[in-house]
RNA sequence: GGGGUGGUAGUUAAGUUGGUUAUAACGCCGGCCUGUCACGCCGGAGGCCGCGGGUUCGAGUCCCGUCCACCCCGCCA
């Protein structure tokens, strides 16, 4: 091995050497990507992280002694992913040349072979295309991360991290660091929990965001913040969420909410074009991106980060619905009548009614056995069924339960104001608000990328970004019949909203703002409240008492009444962006070393028992659960 | 907490109304081959059918339980 790694020096990666470099003597490290033995001579495809390269031994090869006769020898019991280097001399395919490799006009005929490490045979080959389960890929990570598409979805990352901390530097931010180890602070997401030795009996919180540190960098005056940061939450997993994962972490003193945004739109412009080559100028002109108020996307798409690829938007018919009482449907009778006795507001309404229209070059494409297929999938997202009608040339409806109850009237009045023509297909929800509108905007979601409206995942080419803005403050808890903070309870209410506080919470709007991409949340912040009377008012709306308050946030509390600035901030998943930007189909396939979906490491095989002593030390006994 | 999908050679899958020795492709091992690049040709090995119980003359197949992975709802300020 001496002879390599301490004399011979690598000169080229696998992936830089083209018709130029003939007649060059190079040395190369890699692995064993293929062998082909011709028995006379033999191919190596030789891999690192930058390419292939394809080596040939050829017993024949003069002007070097007996060495190339060697090295052949050798060579033939070479096998996949052993770890080799190579000396040799850089020649012209010839005829030979091999158009899908970059490096395919040339091949080095190796002089001297040295085997650093043999491999044994892997699970799973290391190819860019596999069928191989997740399962055996988290196992044995090492060997997936050795695969192309994973080299390259982790350099995305390492360049969005390069970007982002130029872009920021030059923007006059500091990144400044906060505690992963805090004090546990209720409500949002459960925390990961750390016993204190030195702490019978008290544990620390792995920090689930840098939230209140980062607000008191603006107390203490650093005026611009940001950080990539590591967040943990001990909640449930999905294709979109890790318990560990990265935020892109801004906050900035003496702002409004435009100007936290032209600073992240100035950061994404940035990323797209130098991670991706991406102008999204050509898209958005002024530099901005399109606002949408909650409100509008809940009306339209049931949820908060609407994928604006696509329209079909929902069209809200529970007015109708009330003016018609009912209609003489049975469902929608008992809705219309609480409307109309008082017991459902109309401007926050506990049950509402929703279409989605399928227009007929849509609807035309979806037979009477697939639309019983999405019933099917709707029941899964918790509705109690798919009500449906077809549109007749004359305007009643076929194919629906509804047709034989519904009165004339209704029936026109729902064609008009979902602008049915003939051949629509009407999909309807109703009840529970919080249902209806889940149901509804997955629905909306399934269908387009069933018809082939979008892609099933991948952004198709599409960049299609929009700030949800002016949510409510509030939102009311079923459960507990309380009004709990829809975010946090240190985001700043409208000032015109202050009144309403008391009153009437549920109509509170705030300063709260998601950055949406394709559908996905990218991201989300708010201003933050810096005046302790108005937050003082709105921990009496969420019932809070003053020594509560103290309890859980009196540090901050101490720190706004200290000349806290106007600030406000944002953070963004970081993972999620490195995701979007190369086209993964998973968090997973973005983050070095994910976990399952029920937070375990197959790899490693955490989280781990640990021994009685342990425990003892840390004075932690465990408990069956109940 | 709830709903759904899956688990069979190293890998990915097939396996009929329960019925001889559980198939295939790729991979692996051995042999041949100097222009292959998904090399080719010849030969070979390889199985706790996730695990545990049950029904049966007989279970990969049917039933019950359980574990693991994935997707969704709840949850994620």
């Amino acid at each position: 091995m001496a002879r390599f790694i301490d004399d011979l020096k690598r000169t080229h990666h696998a992936g830089e050497l083209r018709a130029t470099d003939e007649g060059k003597v190079v040395v190369l490290f890699g692995w064993v990507a293929n062998y082909r033995d011709h028995g006379g001579c033999v191919f190596i495809d030789l891999r690192d992280r930058e390419g292939v390269t394809q080596l040939v031994f050829d017993p024949e090869l003069t002007g070097h002694g007996e060495l190339p006769r060697a090295a052949h020898e050798n060579a033939r019991a070479l096998r996949s992913e052993w770890v080799i280097g190579a000396r040799g001399i850089v020649k012209s395919r010839g005829a030979n040349k091999n158009a899908k490799l970059p490096t395919g006009d040339i091949e080095v005929h190796v002089i001297e072979l040295a085997v650093f490490n043999k491999s044994e045979t892997p699970p799973f080959e290391v190819a860019d295309d596999i069928d191989t389960g997740e399962e055996k890929r988290l196992q044995y990570r090492y060997l997936d991360l050795r695969r192309a598409p994973l080299q390259r979805t982790l350099r995305v990352r390492h360049r969005i991290n390069q970007v982002t901390r130029r872009y920021f530097d030059e923007a006059g931010f500091l990144e400044l660091e906060t505690p992963i180890m805090v004090k546990y602070t209720p409500g949002g997401a459960r925390n990961f929990l750390v016993p204190a030795r030195m702490h019978p009996g008290k544990f620390y919180a792995l920090a689930e965001s840098p939230q209140l540190f980062k607000q008191l960098y603006m107390v203490a005056g650093f005026d611009k913040y940001f950080q990539v940061v590591k967040c943990f939450r001990d909640e449930a997993l999905r294709l979109d969420r890790q318990p560990e994962f990265t935020q892109i972490d801004v906050e900035m003193s003496f702002v409004n909410q435009d100007d936290v945004f032209r600073a992240i739109e100035g950061l994404v412009f940035r990323i797209w074009k130098e991670v991706l080559g991406v102008d999204l100028k050509t898209l958005y002109p002024s530099g901005r991106f399109p606002q949408m108020p909650f409100e509008q996307s809940m009306r339209l798409y049931g949820n908060d980060k609407p994928d604006l690829r696509f329209a079909l938007p929902h069209v809200d018919i529970t007015d109708v619905i009330v003016e018609h009482g009912g209609g003489g449907i049975p469902f929608f009778k008992p809705i219309a009548d609480k409307f109309k006795s008082g017991e459902y507001r109309r401007d926050l309404p506990a049950e509402i009614v929703k279409v989605l229209r399928l227009p007929a070059e849509l609807a035309s494409k979806l037979s009477r056995t697939e639309t019983d297929k999405l019933e099917e999938f709707v029941k899964g997202m918790g509705a109690k069924g798919l009500a449906r009608a077809r549109i007749a040339e004359d305007g009643s409806w076929t194919q629906s339960p509804l047709a034989k109850s519904i009165t004339p009237e209704l029936r026109q009045a729902i064609n008009a104001r979902a602008e049915a023509k003939e051949g629509d297909l009407l999909l309807f929800q109703f009840g529970r608000e919080s249902v209806v509108q889940t149901v509804m905007a997955n629905l909306r979601l399934h269908v387009a990328k069933r018809l082939g409206v979008i892609p099933e995942s991948g952004h198709g080419g599409q960049w299609n970004f929009l700030w949800v803005i002016d949510p409510p403050l509030f939102e009311y808890d079923d459960e507990k019949k309380t009004w709990v903070a829809a975010h946090h309870a240190f985001t700043r209410p409208h000032d015109d909203c202050v009144g309403l506080l008391e009153r009437d919470p549920g109509k509170v709007l705030c300063w709260r703002y998601d950055l949406v991409l394709n559908g996905f949340e990218l991201g989300g912040g708010s201003i933050r409240l810096h005046d302790p009377e108005v937050q003082a008012k709105v921990f009496r709306a969420l019932g809070i008492s003053d020594d509560e308050a103290r309890a859980k946030f009196g540090f901050l509390l101490d720190a706004l009444k200290m000349g806290a600035p106007p600030h406000g901030g944002i953070a963004l998943g970081m993972d999620r962006l490195a995701m979007l930007l190369s086209g993964a189909e998973s968090l997973r396939d973005v983050i070095p070393f994910p976990k399952t979906q029920k937070g375990t490491d197959l790899m490693t095989d955490a989280p781990s028992g640990v021994s009685a002593e342990q425990l003892v030390e840390l004075h932690v006994r465990t408990v069956e659960a109940p």
